[in-house]
Formats: C-alpha cells, structure tokens, sequence
DNA sequence: TCTGGGGTCCTAGGACCC
DNA sequence: TCTGGGGTCCTAGGACCC
C-alpha cells in the first residue's frame, strides 16, 4: 500500500527571513501581505502572543512595540527562491512528488522505517536550505495532512509523525476538530457542529449519504480519505491555469483615470507574461475596480466587465488594449479607488488556436517573436528591464513595501554581507 | 495613512437543442 | 382526460486551499 509524506516548511515566509537574519532565532518575527497590509506569516513567539493569521498590521503597532516583534514586507522573490531550494531536496527522497504550494509537497514513501524517513527529510532539508520542516505520514493525503498537524502540534513529535498505525486513528482523530481537516473550512465546520460533528473522528464515522447530500462530493472524499480510502491521487504535473488573475491594492487610494490606466497596463503585462510562460492564449478579458471596502463612510463603488477577445492572443499591447477599453467602460469619476485587477478567465493551449480568416500568420509570427524577445531578456536581465510605457515612469500606485529584506539570493547587488 | 493575492472544484438553474 | 425526455453548455454562487 501507497504511503504519502506531506511536508511543510514551518512559518515558512518566517523562516525564510531567518535565514539570513540568525539573529532572530528564537525572536517573534511577522511577515506581512502585500502593501503591508495583514501579517501572513507568524513566527510560533507571534502566534504565543495570541496573534491570529491575517491581523492587519496597523492595528498590531502597538503590540509590535511593546514585545520587539520583527517585521517585514512579503518578499516573493526571496521566498519563491527558497522554495525551489527545498522542493529540490525534496525531489531526492522520492520519485513521486505533487509540489502542493509554495511552501508544501506531498511525496510517496516506501513503507518502510517511516519515522526514521521522516526525520531524515527533516534533517536535510534545515541542513541544506536551512528552512525548517514537519513530516506527516499517513495512507491517505488527508491523513497526512493530519498527521502533519500533529507533528507541529505535539512537541514529543518533534516534526515528525506517522499516522499508518490504524491503532491510533481514534485517538489522533478525537483530537483533532472538523475544521482541522483538510477540505473542510469554517463554514461546513459550523454546519457540522449543528448537527452535533464536533470532532474529526465523529466526521470520520458519519453517513456517507448525508455526508454528500451537506458537502457535496468533495465532502465525501474527505471522509472517505479519513477512513484510509485513498481518493485524492497526487498531482505530479498539474496543468496549465484555467484562470489568470493580477490585482493589487494600490499604496494610497487613486481617483485619476490615466493613473489608474498605467497600474492596468502594468498588471495586464504581468497576466500577459503568465499567460505565454504556460504556452497559453486568452480568449476573453476581464478587468473590475472597487474603492476601499474597509471605509463604509466613503463612496463605495466596485463594477467588473468582460469582453470576447476577437482572436485568442496572449500579445501584451492587444491585451492592454481591450483591457483599457472595458476600464473606460465600467470607471466612474469621484471615487476614490483602491484595487483594481485584470483576469483572463478564458484560457486556450498556444496549439488549440483557431486560425482567423482576418488575422493573417505572419502578423501572428512578427507578434509573437516580439514577446519571446521581451520575455527572454527580462528573463536573463531581471524583471522590468523591458516594459511597456503605457506601465508608467513613477508609478505612484505602487504598493507599499516598507519593511522589504534584501534578495540575498538572486540579486548580486543585494547578496549577503559579511561585515568584520 | 492604514485591512492580500492568487487559485480550485462542485452544483443548481436556465437557455437551448433535437 | 391528456402536455416528454433526453442532452449540452453556460453562469452565478458557494465552498475550499495556500
């Protein structure tokens, strides 16, 4: 029988910032979201004082003074480095691996000496990337999941925990509430609890049929996951995005159309690049605008359109085109706007495309040889290095990045410093 | 002055087709 | 007296994940 390992880098945007700054070791430190706005990753000192995930930061500053908390900015860069490192290490432990999320990876075990796998995937990932990780390990990846809770929950586990034991399914279960359970969020956990499922195992041992009448057949895998029923088969090579989507909030509120054109053509450039990074053509664009959500005695406003493209392309300058023209459409003057995004919510395959009688083959050759260019030096030469100027000089809409570290490991003017 | 940014899947209901 | 039975596709909404 199948085992499955998931592994999960502990306070992972936390850790990653650790890396460079040992000193904060043992200190509480919060990582924020973009614009500075909530703390999205906490460091277990944090979480000790009673912080919940997603505090906004400017309601925090006085606890951050008064326990020293270090703060930062999110730093994808740096993260998105750090992650490839250790997916890397991971890779060599097994060779089935889903890379689940940025900093998680399911892997297949052979069932054998699981706990001293465990701890040796552990032990080489800090050795290597210097990132700590917790092991759970289990039949199902629901049960993995589980018994990666565990692992970080219970300190006698020490980052690793082997759920195969059925013998301890009971236990394990009873402590653990529904809403601990992968799949299961805050809303069926409250419709759970009505109906008397307070516990992972009650939710375990539940009828089938009522299960899926109140969770559908995601709810029913779930259960059947937790039962030790293998449903959820690792992913190896997820495909390409059905959905693209780039929105920010911006640092400050913006009232002016053109600005907010410039921060559409910067986005719309972005979802451009995604798009052709994964071979893909958009058929439709989309773009919505909404003021500050957070001050109801503010003017509210927020509207969204989609247009049909007339031929799929993933062309930067055919996209900021269309996309510009629904922002005329839906943008109304006196607000006082705060995020903006554009979506491709139509995605083909480079290779599915439907030849147009009105598009001749060498305009779509000249275009896409223009991208390649563009993608390929800001590729080698950094990001930015080439972009549109309908994207803006100054940019006065950027987001907020106040407490950004360094890119120690990909930028060689912000490498690591050894002062002495 | 100040509250993130991505994604996935399922279901019900309506339009439309034969 | 009596008014079918399948299909497909699309959309909106709701749940979930990190």
């Amino acid at each position: 029988m199948k085992v499955y390992a998931l592994v999960d880098c502990n306070s992972f945007y936390v850790s990653c910032e650790r890396v460079f700054r040992p000193d904060l070791w043992g200190k509480p430190v919060i990582v924020l979201s973009n614009n500075d706005g909530n703390a999205v990753a906490l460091s277990r000192e944090v979480k000790a004082l009673g912080v919940p995930f997603g505090a906004p930061y400017f309601k925090m500053k006085d606890l951050i003074e008064k326990h020293q908390i270090a703060v930062f900015s999110s730093n994808y860069t740096l993260y998105g480095d750090l992650s490839q490192r250790v997916m890397d290490v991971l890779s060599t432990f097994s060779p089935d691996m889903e890379i689940y999320s940025i900093d998680e990876a399911f892997l297949t075990l052979e069932s054998k000496n699981l706990e001293a796998q465990g701890r040796a995937i552990r032990e080489t990932v800090y050795r290597w990337t210097g990132i700590p990780v917790s092991v759970g390990i289990a039949h199902t990846k629901t049960l993995a999941k589980a018994a990666n809770r565990i692992a970080k929950k219970q300190p006698e586990a020490r980052g690793v925990f082997d759920l195969t034991d059925r013998s301890i399914h009971n236990e394990i279960l009873d402590s653990l509430s529904p809403d601990e359970i992968w799949g299961v969020g805050q809303q069926y956990a409250k419709k759970l609890g009505r109906f008397g499922i307070k516990t992972a195992r009650q939710l375990r041992d539940a009828d089938e049929k009522w299960i899926k009448k109140q969770m559908t057949i995601m709810g029913l895998r779930t259960v059947m996951e937790l039962r030790g029923h293998p449903c959820i088969p690792l992913d190896q090579a997820p495909g390409p995005k059905k959905g693209i989507i780039s929105s920010r909030s911006f640092g400050s509120p913006l009232e002016d159309l053109l600005q907010l054109q410039e921060a559409l053509a910067s986005y719309g450039a972005r979802a451009a690049e995604k798009l052709r990074a994964q071979k893909s053509l958009a058929t439709h664009v989309g773009v919505f605008i909404m003021t500050n959500r957070f001050k109801p005695l503010e003017p509210q406003y927020s509207k969204g359109a989609t247009y049909e493209l007339p031929v799929p392309t993933a062309y930067t300058p055919t996209i900021i085109h269309f996309a510009k023209r629904i922002l005329d459409s839906i943008y109304r003057k006196g607000f006082r706007y705060k995020k903006l995004g554009i979506m491709i919510p139509g995605i083909i395959r480079e290779d599915e495309q439907q030849l147009s009688l009105f598009y001749p083959t060498k305009e779509r050759k000249v275009t896409s040889e223009l991208m390649e260019t563009i993608d390929r030096i800001n590729k080698t030469m950094g990001r930015q290095t080439l972009h549109f100027a309908s994207e803006g000089i100054e940019q006065p809409w950027q987001m907020r990045r106040e407490f950004l570290s360094p890119r120690y490991t990909t930028h060689w003017d912000e490498i690591f410093e050894i002062k002495y």
